[in-house]
DNA sequence: AGGCAACTCTACCGCTCGGTACACATCGTG
DNA sequence: CACGATGTGTACCGAGCGGTAGAGTTGCCT
């Protein structure tokens, strides 16, 4: 498996996070199908046998690259959740991922989306994959917002779950704008008023 | 070219509309690279050079069942541009997508969606085929908006290519979750939170 | 009837895909 | 220093890709 320094035989000439990092990259700018392992090699500066010595294959590749992605880039936005409102968390959550999906040193748009929606037959569990992801952070906030309801931080009536799926729409609806083209303050400006549908601060 | 009937030769034994319409299905459903051409040509019911001699390329077959499906699928959206207020139209834009992403004889989703965000690097027009379609809906929801505006019929202040964005994006973001298997009842939740941002109708 | 144009069908093209065999290089250990 | 274990590099595999050649079929036109 090789994950933990085997202390014997030839050592390994390059980083698995790095050159996992680099391949994230590729995925997330080509989607799964899109990505041939030609350009994935490419990026990551290692050729084929060190790649699946590694990885095992390209799916492996693919799933370590995206729960990887999950740990980092979609845990800033899953921060947002920390906040003491839930008007705040949905704020700090939206504008955090509207900011993530435009600005910073890698593609626009969010690799959940991009990795691949529709797939050839034989790849299906990777749009699953992907789904499977979205769908625990939509499940992460929906708890949030039940918390919140339970301590009187949501106005009467509110359904948490519901709310929960609009945020995560709009935040989806943002990754396809954002790979679009659009910019970080077009999202804002949807943003803010979607902030008018959630309610004042409480 | 053979788009009007040739009056000479063999005649075509299908319907292009139908084997079309047919093409659309399989690219709404794999994506445009995830559709090869022996599940094109299976679900078309003909065989590779009847395909070539008709459209072209898979490319130009693809722009065809994309045409077709703007036509047919996304005007039902945009004919709920007529309403006599933007509330109105807003509000019925949402539904009667929401609505046509989950039910109806075809796939899940939306084609300007699940064809292809993400494409191999020799097929980066394809994707940028589909954001066009997308851009030209929301271009079209900003001009009903700026009538509106004209006509007093939105709050002051409102902006309305915002606005436009902002119902666009909501509308994508149920693509993705439509695709993903979200209900239409749960899409319906979500737009009547969205349509708590827009005002009031007036 | 005969000729020609358009379509259909089988079988194939070159290419790229994901994945791997095998020889060679580089390490710790006896 | 030889040995075994592991990683690297080249060159390759079968399969499937999008696309097409060329022979055979079916119609209209004179």
């Amino acid at each position: 498996m090789s994950r933990e320094t085997p202390a014997i035989g030839r050592p390994r000439a390059f980083d698995e996070a790095v050159v996992l990092d680099r391949a994230t990259e590729v995925f997330w700018r080509h989607g799964y199908e899109g990505a041939s392992l030609n350009v994935l090699t490419a990026a990551m500066g290692i050729n084929r046998p060190s790649l699946y010595a590694a990885f095992g294959s390209k799916e492996e590749l693919f799933r370590r690259a995206f729960a990887r992605y999950h740990e980092t880039k979609v845990a800033d936005a899953r921060a947002a959740l920390d906040q003491p409102t839930a008007y705040a968390a949905i704020e700090v959550f939206l504008r955090s991922s509207a900011n993530g999906l435009t600005t910073g040193d890698h593609p626009r748009g969010c690799l959940s989306i991009q990795g691949g929606l529709a797939c050839s037959p034989e790849n299906t569990h990777v749009a699953e994959v992907l789904a499977a992801g979205r769908a625990a952070t939509e499940q992460a906030l929906e708890e949030r917002l039940h918390r919140a309801a339970a301590e009187g931080d949501l106005p009467d009536g509110v359904d948490a779950r519901a709310l929960a799926r609009f945020v995560m729409t709009l935040s989806e609806g943002h990754a396809v704008h954002a790979a679009a083209g659009a910019s970080c303050e077009e999202l804002q400006a949807s943003v803010d008023i979607a902030l008018r549908a959630v309610g004042r601060p409480g």
